[in-house]
DNA sequence: TATTGTTATACTCTATAACTATA
DNA sequence: TATAGTTATAGAGTATAACAATA
C-alpha cells in the first residue's frame, strides 16, 4: 500500500521499458529541468510572470487583452502586471491608433536589455550541462528535443 | 532590433546541431511538457504544491522541517501547507519518538487515495501521446530521459 | 448593447521576524 | 545556546465583480 506504481522513479529502474514508467520518468525529467532553469534564470530586475510578457512583446507590441489570453490570466491580473512593467520602463503604453479603447503596449530599449541579459542567463545554464555531454548523447537529445515538442503540443 | 538571438525557437531551426540551439530548444521543449502536464493534472482535491508534499510523504515519513528543504520553502510556508493537509485528512501528524521538538508527517488512507487519483490523471496525458508514438521514438524518449535527469540533478 | 481596460476587494501562497518548547 | 516548529504580520500575484470609456 505505501509503496505504489509509479513514483519510485529515482531509483534505477530495471522495468522502465513499460510506456507508464517511460511516462512518468519522463515528466519528471521535464519538469526538473523546468524547475532548475526557472530557477537559474531568476532574476532581480523582473519577476517570471513579468519576463513572459516581455519575452511576448519582443515578438510584437500588444494590448493587455492579448497578453491576458496568451499568459492565461484574467484581465485585472495583466493590468497589474503590465502596470509593474510601465513603472519600471521596461515597457510602454500608447493609444491604438484606430480603436480608442485599446491599448498598445511595447518592449522599451530598457526592457529590451533586460530581457536579453535574462535570456544569457537561462540560456547559460542548460548550455553549459550540455557541454559535458559526448556527441552521441547530445544526438539523443536533439532528438528527443524534436519529439518532446511534437508531444507537448498536441 | 526586434528579431534578437535566441527566441525564433518555434520556427524549424536548420542549424539545430549547434549547442546553444539545442540548449534553448530542449529547454522550451521541457518548459511546454511541464506547463501541459501541470494544467492536465491539476485537481480539485490539492493544489500542485499539495501535491507535491503528498508525494513526497508517499515515498516516506516526514518532518516539516524536511518537507520545507526538500520543497525550496520556508518553514512557515510549509507548516501552513501541512495544515491545509492534516485539515483536509490527507496527513496526520504525530510525535518523533525520540526528539520531542520534531513532528512526524504521515499520509492518511485519504491522503493516498488523492494521490493514487492524481497521479491516474497526470500520467494519463503523457502516456496517450507516447502510445502513439513508435517504437524507436520511445527508445530515444527512453534514453533522453535517462540524459534529463542526470543534466536537471547537477 | 458589446467590448476593452481599469479599479475595488478578497483570497492564496510566500517570506521574515518573533515566540515556544525541547535538546 | 542551538534547533524544530509555530504564530504574527506583511508582501506578491491572482481572481471575480463593478465601473468607465469607446465601438
Amino acid at each position: 500500500m505505501s509503496t505504489p506504481t509509479g513514483t519510485d522513479v529515482d531509483q534505477s529502474d530495471d522495468q522502465s521499458d513499460d510506456l507508464a514508467h517511460l511516462a512518468v520518468d519522463l515528466r519528471l525529467a521535464c519538469q526538473r529541468i523546468a524547475r532548475r532553469v526557472r530557477y537559474e534564470s531568476a532574476s532581480a530586475e523582473a519577476a517570471p510572470h513579468q519576463l513572459s510578457v516581455l519575452y511576448h512583446l519582443d515578438k510584437r507590441p500588444s494590448s493587455p487583452g492579448e497578453l491576458a489570453d496568451v499568459e492565461k490570466v484574467s484581465p485585472p491580473s495583466m493590468t497589474r502586471t503590465v502596470n509593474g512593467l510601465v513603472e519600471r520602463g521596461y515597457v510602454s503604453r500608447s493609444p491604438h491608433p484606430s480603436d480608442g479603447r485599446q491599448v498598445v503596449l511595447t518592449l522599451t530599449d530598457l526592457g529590451r536589455q533586460v530581457l536579453q541579459v535574462s535570456r544569457a542567463r537561462r540560456d547559460a545554464w542548460m548550455a553549459v550541462r550540455l557541454a559535458d555531454l559526448p556527441e552521441s548523447d547530445l544526438d539523443v537529445l536533439r532528438r528527443a528535443t524534436a519529439l518532446l515538442t511534437e508531444v507537448a503540443g498536441r
